[in-house]
DNA sequence: CGTGTTTGACCGGCGC
DNA sequence: GCGCCGGTCAAACACG
């Protein structure tokens, strides 16, 4: 997907609500990377250290080509100049003040065709990591507030929201692990879970087996490891961004041992269904892809068929769902040591991209919803023949299997 | 029956 | 050593 930051996590200690997105709501411009007939809004982050792995995120092995797939500009590491995209990193630039950074954003802010969200990583040593910014840019005022403050930590406000110090925000952390973590927009809760959250789909099957409230975070966190193989140690935990619950935070953590989870064992874990009271409509939710599928064909008639909104206080179901999409994937590490954390980590199984049967299973059954399911999958915003051309390698872009329904 | 979620208990790391 | 807190376990239960 995007280029991935890697970061020692000794230089990110801030937690996961240090990936500040604030802003606006709305901007029409923006582009939709979904089956919007808007564009996509990405970001991209700087490369800081390569690694060979994907933690089984079906986005990592596919980041820069789909950008560039995609044939948005902006994307390649080397070109910042569109000013599409922008690039913040100042872990390591202490010449970067906090108010320095501050003006920083607020220079982007208020030009007119900044339409590119930003990340804030807050670094723990009070230093701020900005890799990239999370910041809805088009329709915050200019009376909103960004404020980064060095010297306290780091404070960002926007519109009341402030984000507590990593200082202070007593995250520890366990032995060393490698994460990889995206921050995605919260779909709608076509699948949502009882307790209101809601976990976008992907190729893997997860089972949930805990769930956690996190102290100074409203939302809780949940923890699921992978069901698509047993033994398999890949695990995620997802999350609502604290600073802007219409942002899901999923951390994943080890990796996949085994290949791509066939149709049935992905269909298997991706969702379940929600309880009839609910939502009658989920009473029979089919699993994430066939969702997919019949979403692709029902979302225009139903997409406010869903009862059951994100529990989003500040927030609101109508936002996230007329909100533009973005996606911020930043990869971390710390101590990278792989052959300890994740024995054969580099060696060990990549999930290589699926196989023609797996893609055409899936896209077989696909089919019998929709005629062309590339079309779907790929026609707005895209280049058709080069996706023609790389349809091979592209098919089965797991980014097509987040579940995104909930979105317009 | 096999899969999933929920949820309280438990464990271990870390700071004081 | 103690308490806090994040992460995991496992029993109970739900669903198809």
């Amino acid at each position: 997907m995007c280029s991935l930051s890697w970061q020692r996590m000794e230089n990110y200690q801030g937690d996961l609500a240090d990936i500040v997105r604030a802003g606006g709501s709305t901007n029409n411009s923006v582009l939709d990377w979904r089956f919007s007939s808007e564009p996509t809004n990405f970001q991209t982050l700087t490369m800081e250290e390569q690694q060979a792995d994907d933690f089984g995120d079906p986005f990592s092995d596919r980041r820069d080509s789909l950008l560039h797939e995609l044939g948005i500009p902006g994307f390649d590491n080397s070109n910042s100049n569109t000013g599409l995209v922008h690039h913040m990193n100042v872990q390591d630039s202490t010449s970067v003040t906090g108010s320095l950074l501050s003006q920083k954003i607020l220079d982007e802010e208020v030009r007119p065709c900044n339409i590119f969200s930003r990340m804030l990583q807050i670094s723990p040593n009070s230093a701020m990591a900005a890799s990239s910014g999370g910041i809805k840019t088009s329709s915050l005022a200019a009376s909103d507030i960004l404020r980064v403050n060095s010297s306290t930590g780091c404070s960002i406000e926007n519109g009341g929201v402030q984000i507590p110090s990593p200082r202070n925000s007593g995250i520890k952390r366990r032995k060393s692990q490698a994460k990889k973590v995206v921050c995605i927009p919260a779909p709608a809760a076509t699948n949502s879970r009882p307790t209101g959250e809601v976990v976008p789909s992907d190729l893997w099957a997860w089972r949930k087996y805990g769930q956690k409230p996190i102290k100074g975070s409203p939302y809780p966190r949940g923890y699921y490891r992978c069901s698509s193989s047993k033994g398999c140690s890949a695990r995620k935990q997802v999350e609502r961004s604290r600073t802007d619950p219409n942002m899901l935070v999923i951390t994943y953590t080890s990796e996949h041992n085994h290949p791509w989870p066939t149709q049935r064992n992905a269909l298997a874990g991706s969702s379940r269904s929600q309880p009839a009271k609910n939502n009658a409509a989920s009473k029979s939710a089919p699993s994430s892809q066939t969702q997919k599928s019949i979403m692709l064909k029902e979302e225009h008639k139903e997409n406010n068929s869903d009862t059951v909104p994100p529990a989003v206080p500040g927030g609101s179901a109508a936002s996230a769902a007329t909100k533009e999409e973005e996606m911020i994937v930043s990869d971390k590490a710390v101590d990278m040591d792989d052959s300890e954390f994740n024995p054969g980590f580099h060696q060990s199984y990549r999930p290589a991209p699926p196989d023609s049967n797996q893609s055409d299973n899936f896209f077989a059954d696909l089919a019998e919803l929709e005629p062309d399911p590339l079309n779907l999958l790929l026609s707005h915003g895209f280049n058709r023949e080069k996706m023609d051309d790389e349809r091979e390698n592209k098919a089965l872009d797991p980014f097509s299997f987040f579940d995104w329904t909930g979105n317009n």
